[in-house]
RNA sequence: GGCGCAUUCGUCUAGUGGCCUAGGACACCGCCCUCUCAAGGCGGAGAUCGCGGGUUCGACUCCCGCAUGCGCCA
């Protein structure tokens, strides 16, 4: 425990990042970064049918973009790499061997196939569907006849039939697991690959991990694990199983629940920020008030002590309110250059825009600046600033079609043609002028114009948006509405 | 089926024996601001602390049982 601190996030590269996985990750690199220690990334590919190379890049890129960076692993390096679990074979097959010559492992010669059928038929009868260690006692005659029979051994550890192992979880508490009831569980397959829970015991080790921060589905390996280092003759490091994360109804956070991975919320418009401290905050806290934390606190104030036993229930809400917090908090500049590629990709804008263009566009996020949840909001809020306007036939019927409407539009229009400027105090004026005018509140008046003007009857600060809009365009708009009115009243 | 973990407002949580007539945040409702919608400010409603037993002068907090959920063996 006097060493230095070394943890790690250890993915299966079978998909995208995961919520859960994320915050995993986050409160490893949140502890090694306070205790001044070493955040590890390995890549546990052991299970080859899922793995993927495209999701080891998946994985790495949005660790690099919630800014978890590692100080070994892939694309690192590091003193203790390989960091991929296929290319550390020839260590697990070593390790097994060793622990074969001093008797504490066994081949195991029955197939697949053969424990299936048998764990079926203990459940039948009610038993413990654990394997019966059968193997354990061959002789080596019998070895021999399976050898000949062309099976191929897997590799088995031989578990303390008593005793009890405890594991002293940094969250949990301590837990106490019979020894007895461990079955003389698979160390190396019969093809040459080892099994989660001795891989990551010998990597562990062998990375020299001091603390194993990980999902609470792994509590019950933790005994098999701890006995293992036993039977090495490894030190020990300390567990910490952080909760679950569910969803609404309880169950595992999946794809029916919406978006699971990083990679989601981020196309969706969502910060680093936001979901680095929504994550934080979903299974720790630091104090009874407390909520909004930049990085540099939550690496000052993460403690594992302050992580909660019981599962989370994921609320996208709330991280949605808190995204629209840390938006707010970008500089204008920054904002305006992280929306340009959600009005790319929705096709309201072709080319990056010059410098004239970025001015015009800042003005138009401040606009919208307080509107916005995600990033992609940027698109609804302001489509109606690039090309053509789209009437909304629901806010046509409702506020275009009177006569009080038609007379609004004209006014309006004859004002802002008049202007000498084209500003928003300009615009203002004239238009609250025509209210008065016409002897109509300003919130019954305008309507009509911003109808005409943005197509809905919602939108950005009607005056800005005129001006960003610009005057030819905003008179047309006038005018086409008004014709359309007189078209439809007759 | 066995073993393990968990159980405070709808949700995330504070609470480590008296400070709790249970605090904060999101969501919800109302008011203010206001050209719409937001943002912001102010306020409201919302939890007999899963249930039942103990221990104690006193329990959300400690112990036991039960229920439920989740995990692992798969």
């Amino acid at each position: 425990m006097a060493e230095r601190v070394r943890v790690r996030f250890a993915p299966s590269p079978t998909g995208f990042l995961h919520i859960g996985g994320a915050r995993t990750a986050l409160y490893n690199w949140l502890f090694a970064r306070q205790k001044g220690g070493a955040f590890i990334l390995r890549i546990e590919d052991t299970d080859r049918s899922r793995s993927t190379e495209e999701a080891i890049q998946a994985i790495v890129s949005s660790m690099h973009w919630l800014g978890l960076e590692w100080d070994e692993g892939p694309e690192t390096g590091g003193d203790f790499g390989p960091y991929r679990q296929t290319e550390r074979l020839s260590l697990y097959e070593e390790t097994a061997q060793r622990l074969l010559a001093q008797k504490k492992t066994y081949c195991c010669y029955c197939t697949p196939d053969e424990l299936k059928s048998r764990r079926r038929v203990a459940l039948k009868e009610g038993r413990t569907p654990g394997y019966d260690g059968r193997c354990r006692e061959l002789t080596a005659r019998e070895r021999d006849e399976f050898e000949k029979e062309g099976r191929r051994p897997a590799i088995r550890f031989a578990c303390p039939r008593e005793g009890t192992t405890v594991a002293n979880d940094l969250i949990k508490g301590e837990t106490r697991f019979e020894n007895r009831l461990i079955d003389d569980f698979i160390l190396l397959r019969a093809d040459g690959f080892p099994t989660y829970n001795f891989a990551v015991v010998v990597d562990d080790n062998a990375m020299r991990i001091s603390h194993v921060i990980r999902g609470e589905d792994h509590l019950p390996n933790t005994p098999k694990q701890i006995l293992l280092y036993q039977a090495l003759g490894f030190p020990i490091p300390d567990f910490a199983h952080l909760p679950m994360i569910l969803g609404p109804d309880r169950k595992p956070l999946s794809k029916r629940h919406g978006a699971t991975s990083v990679e989601e919320y981020r196309r969706n418009g969502y910060l680093p920020e936001a979901i680095l401290n929504y994550l934080a905050l979903l299974g720790w806290s630091y104090d009874e008030k407390t909520t909004l934390f930049t990085g540099e606190e939550l690496i000052e104030k993460f403690s594992l002590g302050n992580v909660s036993r019981s599962p989370a229930i994921w609320d996208p809400a709330k991280l949605e309110w808190m995204n629209g917090h840390y938006i707010r908090q970008i500089p204008l500049k920054e904002l305006t250059l992280r929306i340009v590629p959600f009005l790319r990709e929705a096709g309201l804008i072709k080319d990056f825009p010059d410098a004239e263009e970025l001015s015009w566009l800042e003005r138009v996020v401040v606009s919208i600046r307080d509107r916005m949840k995600v990033l992609g909001d940027v698109v609804t809020l302001t489509d109606f600033l690039f090309g053509e306007v789209k009437l909304d036939p629901q806010a046509v019927e409702r506020v275009l079609k009177s006569d009080e409407a038609l007379r609004v539009l004209a006014l309006a229009e004859e004002k802002l043609a008049s202007l000498p400027g084209f500003r928003k105090d300009g615009i203002e004026r004239a238009l609250r002028g025509m209210c008065e005018e016409l002897s109509l509140k300003p919130a019954k008046a305008l309507q009509p114009v911003r109808v005409a003007v943005t197509g809905k009857t919602v939108s950005p600060p009607l005056f800005e948006s005129i001006e960003l809009l610009g005057r030819e365009q905003t008179l047309q708009r006038l005018k086409k509405a008004r014709n359309l009115i007189s078209d439809k009243i007759g």
